[in-house]
DNA sequence: TTGTATGCGTTATCAA
DNA sequence: TTGATAACGCATACAA
């Protein structure tokens, strides 16, 4: 690649001091009509681009967000990212997708390298949310946001769902459409979304009045379709009249892959198992039986974040706040039949 | 946030000169031992960290690809995006994904802030392959890959797969497992995958001296579940005696929906219809009834992108390829019963 | 082994 | 209206 070309080279051609190449840029309203041709000639010809690294180098500040998430794989998170592009759109800033992929070390390289950019702010959806390297990065000047975790402490700023009451609806739907035995698929239980949704569930249980024996917990060892086909095949092999005619999923892969597993083995859905999953993905919808789902405005979420790391950015007085947002019941055939 | 610390903060705060601290990070071997502890030192007390902006302007280079991708919400980008962070990864560099969201604007305006961050090199799927902004990001100086696409020139190193081969595949599958009357999904032919995909399905089928007008042409809007559900609706208004007994979808989101479509409407498949689908996405395996689907070396694609262009960056003789990649077909339930 | 000086490309201040 | 100059933070060549 050929060397790109500076201010001082397109001063030269343009026959103009450095100085007034700055200020076509910077403050075009100052120079005669003429010269700003000569100049805007001189960009052209050489190809001149504004060197980020020097402008940033000088201003002190980027004009970058970064996210770094979890898992590309997962519609949620590029949801967030969206919504996150979009308030970052608007406050004239880029945002850069960092992929995680749930590894620990690929995480900390990423923060690390954002820090030593000095990006302005940086969204994060940690593989683990106490971490002390996400207190470093602040330390180290960089504002930081939370999303869809929550830290025990109150040292940032988070965007979250209240995942207790996305289970409490889902079960509810399912005990007004009748369901007495109820099963809930998830796990592992070091995920807090996992305990929250159970939770969740429990207290609608409760609140109802039903005997708690009827709420039927199937641990999973992680959120994937493999895992929910399983689960399916534990749920079927109990017996006809004492199996649970509902299964309340902690989230819409293990759904989906129950789901699977029925309709291989014959059962109808909701007839022998109606189905509740969570997230609401692109893929429930389109599901062979539309799934029943729990929505999080997930946008909103990515949204709400870029707006909290910018005033942690921009206002000194800046008081960290943790945001929980509404989920919503989508009802669909898997539980309407 | 308060201002970052710079080396001449610690070199202040550890009592030596400037060119001391720039040698504890970057030779520390020709530091002596206890002045390097002091250095370190007074770099933990301040919460040093490096100025990235500050090298790289230094240095002429960043430490960083980019990968500008056209749907963050395909799991088929996202892969390939895996293989070129990993290969970026082995080459000690950080990629950061850009969502353009299929839109001509964003995507200009990542191409224009990346190059004006001087990033190593650039991997694209763009909006449009044959767009004079791509030549422009070259003469501005940043290496550019192509993927998943090919342009009209070979003025750009690019990586692809075979699609006409991809369609054959599909379309002898087809044949071979004894299907007569096929018919083709997909559409806008627009787009140079979905010509290519059916291309290579009308190769296979004159090959095997099928007659023409048994390979029925289902046009669609976009690649999308909607346009499967809807072309569903059509095939199988056609009838009985006409219908086709299988179909190729140009992608697995329209093969997804197609198979809703045919079970929420009591079709077997691959009874009344056999599927094969394209991609090979995750949701592909995981579908009520797992879909035979073209699968493509997205990992590959992308390292081989990352390798490229770190090459274009690296190698003065440089000379532009066009690698083609070969599809593999996995057979599942959808056409095997 | 350590210190001093210079320049990377940009912007802004001040003088002409 | 334009030009000269300093500064941002770092790395390096060179001097001490």
């Amino acid at each position: 690649m050929a060397k790109a070309s500076s201010v001082k080279d397109v001063a030269a051609r343009a026959g103009v001091s450095l100085g007034t190449v700055s200020n076509v840029l910077n403050r075009p309203e100052r120079v005669s009509p003429d010269t700003r041709a000569r100049v805007e000639q001189a960009m052209r010809d050489l190809g001149f681009v504004r060197n980020e690294s020097a402008r940033q180098l000088r201003a002190g500040r980027s004009r970058t967000l970064a996210y770094v998430l979890l898992d590309a794989r997962n519609p949620f998170f590029t949801d967030v990212a969206e919504g996150a592009e979009r308030a970052a759109e608007g406050a004239g800033l880029s945002l850069f997708m960092c992929h995680s992929d749930n590894r620990a070390a690929r995480e900390r390289d990423y923060l690390a390298h954002l820090v030593e950019q000095r990006v302005q702010g940086i969204l994060v959806t940690p593989v683990d949310p106490d971490a002390a390297a996400l207190a470093e990065v602040r330390r180290n000047g960089t504002p930081v946001v939370i999303v869809d975790r929550t830290r025990s402490d109150d040292e940032f700023c988070s965007v979250a769902v209240d995942d207790v009451l996305g289970g409490r609806l889902a079960v509810e739907h399912l005990i007004d459409t009748g369901h007495t035995r109820v099963a809930f698929i998830g796990g592992p239980d070091s995920i807090g979304q996992v305990r929250d949704r159970l939770e969740g569930a429990r207290r609608a249980w409760s609140d109802a009045g039903l005997p708690e024996d009827q709420l039927t917990i199937v641990p999973t060892a992680s959120l994937t379709v493999v895992e929910g086909r399983s689960a399916g095949e534990r749920v079927m092999g109990i017996s006809k009249r004492r199996r649970p005619t509902a299964a309340f999923c902690a989230n819409d892969l293990l759904a989906l892959g129950l789901l699977q597993q029925l309709s291989t083995s014959g059962a109808s859905v909701p007839g022998d198992l109606a189905i509740v999953g969570y997230d609401d993905i692109e893929y429930a919808s389109a599901a062979a039986v539309p799934l029943t789902s729990v929505r999080q405005p997930r946008q909103e979420l990515g949204r709400r974040a870029a707006e909290l790391v910018l005033d942690e950015a921009e206002d000194p007085d800046h008081v960290h706040q943790q945001v929980t947002f509404t989920p919503e019941l989508i009802a669909r055939r898997s539980t309407l039949g």
